[in-house]
DNA sequence: ACAGTATGAACGTTTTTGATTGATTTTAAA
DNA sequence: TTTAAAATCAATCAAAAACGTTCATACTGT
């Protein structure tokens, strides 16, 4: 059995049984015990695996559990229901911006059966749009390593080069007279300019950011479509002199 | 059996069985084991199929394996001596660039303590250049889910903006007639134009690399500083010719 | 006949492998 | 909680397998 062979087998192995023991890949190889140890710690080098006391264990979704874990998991949920539907509007084919956020990150599973180009400003989206074989480009530009986000004049000439048929876009404030607001200025600006390159732009938003202002505008409410969940009756019918679409529960 | 009729023959085989192992090869063409493993040299040489130990298997098939791995334990300590190296050369204030590659990577703990900025092309050494507390820059460009580099036209308009002190690049192959060589010919010109902008360009290489020449030209060996660790002397003499910088052990 | 290429055997080198050792971690009993 | 036994681990070493290189020979087409 050749070694890569091997490796695959191992993996294939762990794939289908979530966790498995040394002596089990021994016995099941025929390979001595050395050698599976040694192929557990080339495979873990390599991220595949994890490699615990007595055996192996599939690799922690790193990235993802550490943006979804500062959330509630009410509000994540409502974050995916949000994510689901608006992932609708995107048809094969078209070319999508994916703004770098948890609410737009959550839309990355829905689209995987699409054929589409994404370009995003978000290191953690890249990552998961590629495990999804979804062909994306990542904007240029300086890290900002709280957010993950890619900001700045890079990002902006990198944005340039682009037009897209959709843009999603995370926010932390709406208000009727303030418009779209997030804390910081080099994102906003990232945020405006991906919108005026998109044929449509898109707000993802849950009730909780109604009626809250941060310290840096985006763009007017009528700018874009928002898509919400679960706000209020009476928050709605203001939203509905603009274009406003509401998740169909 | 002619040569070329064992080509197709050999190609067959992998078709049907994902991967083979050269005995089986030698077994079922009543050919050499030499002359089998001339063929699948140059079958790898076109492309047509990918060797690894003891036989081949397709090309693509597992390019995860060979470009995220790192191999033995035993050439990891070796990169990571002539990272630790190379990170001397870099001095405070200085903009650096780092190349997408493994040996570039292991040199990111040894620039900690620099007050410099950095660009790179690399998807995963942007995100420990952060944890390490240094300036990131990315390029943008289309991602490459087998190394996690950033490539193509977006890469190199990125790039066009900035001007390095010091420039780092891994190479798959070293050849005195064929220069710097890499399986990828888009990383290959990111590489070029990288050093191109760069006051001074090095070369990380350890000794398996040398004699090697992968499909994609970077450029010519005198194009870059070659820092080498554990070349053979007789080597090293040929090396001394050109700028050449070795590990102090 | 001759130059150029392909072949197979032989050689020394590199890589992989399995067994052994002593250290470390877990488990279970005191 | 402490202690001892069992299991697992990393490190080392030598044997085996696979490797590239060289060289002499055989084959090819001109």
């Amino acid at each position: 059995m050749l070694t890569n062979e091997r490796h695959e087998f191992i993996l294939n192995m762990l794939a289908e049984k979530q966790t498995i023991k040394i002596q089990d890949v021994v016995d099941a190889t025929a390979a001595s015990e050395s050698t599976i140890r040694r192929d557990l710690t080339e495979l873990e080098n390599q991220q595949k695996l994890e490699r615990v006391f007595g055996g192996a264990v599939l690799p922690g979704r790193n990235l993802m559990e550490q943006s979804v874990s500062d959330k509630s998991t009410q509000h994540l949920q409502e974050k995916i229901r949000l994510a689901r539907f608006a992932a609708t509007f995107v048809q094969e084919g078209e070319s999508v911006f994916l703004d770098a956020g948890t609410t737009t990150f959550q839309m990355i599973p829905f689209l995987k059966d699409k054929k589409i180009t994404v370009v995003t400003n978000g290191l953690t989206h890249v990552e998961l749009l590629n495990e999804h074989g979804i062909t994306t480009y990542l904007t240029g530009g300086l890290m900002k390593s709280k957010t993950g986000a890619l900001v700045g004049a890079q990002t902006a000439q990198s944005l340039q080069n682009y037009r897209f048929d959709r843009c999603f876009l995370g926010v932390n404030g709406i208000h009727e007279e303030y418009g779209y607001t997030t804390p910081d200025p080099e994102e906003a600006a990232v945020k405006r300019l991906a919108s005026s390159l998109s044929r449509k732009a898109y707000v993802l938003a849950d009730h909780s950011k109604y009626n809250k202002v941060s310290f840096a505008k985006i763009m007017d409410l009528a700018a874009a479509v928002m898509v919400v969940d679960k706000m209020p009756d009476d928050i709605l019918a203001v939203m509905e002199k603009k274009t406003t679409v509401k998740v169909e529960s």
